[in-house]
DNA sequence: ATGGTAGCACGGCTA
């Protein structure tokens, strides 16, 4: 099966290239990040009438994540646990039953993190944008430790805002001190990464040039000036099933695309 | 330091 992850910079405005993304691509499933979108105002029809199911994790003008799905999803839970008091719609899961097996999925939209507020001391302050994009991926951790234990396989898949190494940025120093590439933000992503996950692309693609995300800004697409930020990490059962993995660049080159392009895994399930 | 672009929703935040 193939499965895939798409930021869509808002649900209302990419309609028509959603479609046109899902008639050419034809993911089995594929989880959506910045729907921008309520669970109420979603335009479900755009997705049902291709006959996909579809579970939506929404919010009122920012983040909300979504999952769609020709097989029918299971035990759906929406929200990164560790913190009731976080009303940010960023996290939602759900199981797939295939004639040869199972597979939990995760549709994610890690925090951006800036700007980067730091105390005198260098550490992160107390409810700034940065400390919340921290305490998120330690909550992340906690999460993805307990679906580790249920031994079946495991994608987690999503928008991380982490670019892990310096060959993921066509201008890795431009983003040196910024919380997508900041050492701590790719340190955090290591940890959660040695808990025994592979980057679906890295095991497929070596090198530079590579990218997931170009800004609308100052022609950036144009000249490749991208970063790698998207990503489908997959647990050591899911890994085992890795046929390919690539990352559909020329999305971006189509009428009012996302600033974000899909990322996909083919998956021997 | 600013401004460059885009979405949601109609002012200002987020990225």
């Amino acid at each position: 099966m193939k499965i895939a992850s798409f930021n869509i910079n808002g649900i209302k405005a990419r309609g028509p290239a959603l479609a046109q993304w899902l008639d050419a691509a034809q993911p089995d499933l594929a989880v959506l990040q910045e729907i921008k979108s309520t669970d109420e105002t979603f335009p479900r029809a755009l997705i049902e009438d291709k006959g996909y199911h579809l579970e939506t994790h929404g919010q009122k003008g920012f983040n909300g994540v979504a999952i769609l799905s020709k097989l029918p999803l299971e035990d759906v839970t929406r929200g990164l646990p560790g913190d009731d008091d976080d009303p940010q719609a960023r996290w939602i899961e759900a199981t797939v039953s295939t004639p040869r097996g199972a597979l939990r999925v995760v549709g994610l939209y890690l925090p951006n993190g800036n700007p980067v507020e730091l105390d005198s001391s260098g550490a992160p302050v107390a409810g700034g944008k940065y400390a919340y994009k921290l305490a998120w991926m330690a909550r992340m951790d906690m999460r993805l430790r307990a679906l580790l234990a249920l031994e079946m396989p495991l994608a987690v898949m999503g928008d991380y805002n982490i670019i892990p190494q310096a060959e993921d940025a066509a201008r890795p120093e431009a983003w040196r001190e910024d919380a997508l590439f900041r050492l701590p933000s790719r340190k955090m992503f290591r940890i959660l990464v040695n808990l025994g996950f592979t980057d679906a692309f890295r095991a497929r693609h070596a090198g530079s040039g590579h990218y997931s995300f170009w800004d609308y800004q100052a022609g950036a697409f144009q000249r490749n000036d991208g970063i790698r930020i998207d990503h489908i990490l997959l647990n050591c059962h899911a890994a085992d099933l890795l046929q390919d993995c690539r990352i559909d660049a020329d999305v971006r080159a189509g009428e009012k695309p996302s600033d974000h392009v899909p990322i996909w895994a083919q998956l021997a399930l």
